[in-house]
DNA sequence: GTGGTCTAGACCACG
DNA sequence: GTGGTCTAGACCACC
């Protein structure tokens, strides 16, 4: 379980996992009833504290993307099959305030175009890509 | 000055108000030499209190985007021309993230070209966008 | 960590307290990756407000000489190898502003030399000095 | 009257003219009797608030540096002999805390005494130096 | 415990 | 009126 967790950032670090967890099972990259690592090895493996992992897992579980078999340890939940899409209205929110950004510093409709045609042949191109 | 302050957010209310008039003095809306509202005004015109626009200031001098002369006011510093291309590229950046994220959930290279396509005809249909 | 400081300068208590870190870091006095005080501490053992000390750490961590982990404490960075060369600099334009004052009370060249050798003597003689 | 003004210097402006006009009457460089510049002409020519010079020559007068001529104007008085002394212990001061702040910096008795050679000398060749 | 942010209110220097 | 600094005290997130 490979997730970036950048200190420095102000998001605070509980979050930045909870979102990778989630987008890991949204995008089926873990998948349901499969078991997640023991809070302790993840801290240990993140670089965070135990607690932090802790407060992740209680956040994933109390919205219904983890259940916990006490003892034994956490799993993933089927994830709803609304939450997809939702996910994506989200991006695509994320990637509408890009373009209006771009477009207050004086960039064309075609301007961006080129821009953003670019960027997506390189993610496509290269096939090493993780958020 | 309109600016939308989410006293909710994850990132700090002084870092929101930060960015935006960045972002004004980058894409131009604020031109050098203009005196910006000054700090009591601003704070009330924006709901928080004068100290925290103080540092919002404090951090736009120290990293050039004003100046300041007491008991005058704040006026906008000429930018950096390297300063647009800088923001331009960050913004490419958080493209990029979105991208991987969106072909993480098993969309096309064509898929997400659609729905880039759709946004950004929208922006530029409606001229009322504001971020 | 004793840092003199005086409340009835015209240089701000921060900035005092600012400068006389920074010399520590680029003297060598404080060590790469070694922890700060905590704030709190720090304010109580200075007599200053907590938020005066967090303003000094907020300043010298966005010239890059420290770097904070939230809920554990501020460490040295590592200093730009140019940092301390540019403060000798800047302690040499002191000097020269200096020679040039006593020069304009009709000092000659050689009065001159004889006051500062006078006190290069003092300084080195006495081996406890602090500014 | 030729005073450099910094507005962005922590010491006020009224200060720092304070002191720039001290110097020069103790350097003889303003003799006695002499009359000074209008209140409204120095604050035209230094680019600063009429208020700013009304309270320099307060200053200065409280001090008794200058004389007014109620309706006239000020014109320099008496410099009193120890005052040169005085200003003189106080550079060699100045100059003590520089040498002391270079030795921090691992700079040997010799290696400060180069560099204060080398300062001196370049201050005597100009003949063009103003503080 | 730690840092980080924000509010509230005061005082000063400068215009 | 302006910016600038400082104090005091609160709350939050994280360890």
């Amino acid at each position: 379980m490979k997730i970036k967790v950048d200190h420095h950032s102000d998001i605070p670090v509980y979050k930045q996992i909870v979102t990778a967890i989630k987008d890991m099972i949204l995008a089926g990259e873990l998948i349901e009833g499969k078991s997640l690592p023991s809070v302790r090895k993840l801290a240990i493996s993140l670089g965070v504290n135990p607690n932090t992992v802790a407060k992740v897992f209680f956040v994933l579980q109390s919205e219904g993307y983890v259940d916990s078999k006490p003892g034994i340890g956490y799993y993933v939940a089927k994830p709803s099959p609304s939450s997809i899409e939702k996910r994506l209205i989200d991006l695509d929110d994320e990637m509408r305030r890009i373009i209006i950004k771009m477009k207050r510093f004086a960039l064309s409709e075609e301007d961006i175009n080129k821009r953003f045609s670019a960027i997506l042949e390189g993610v496509f191109e290269n096939e090493h890509d993780r958020s």
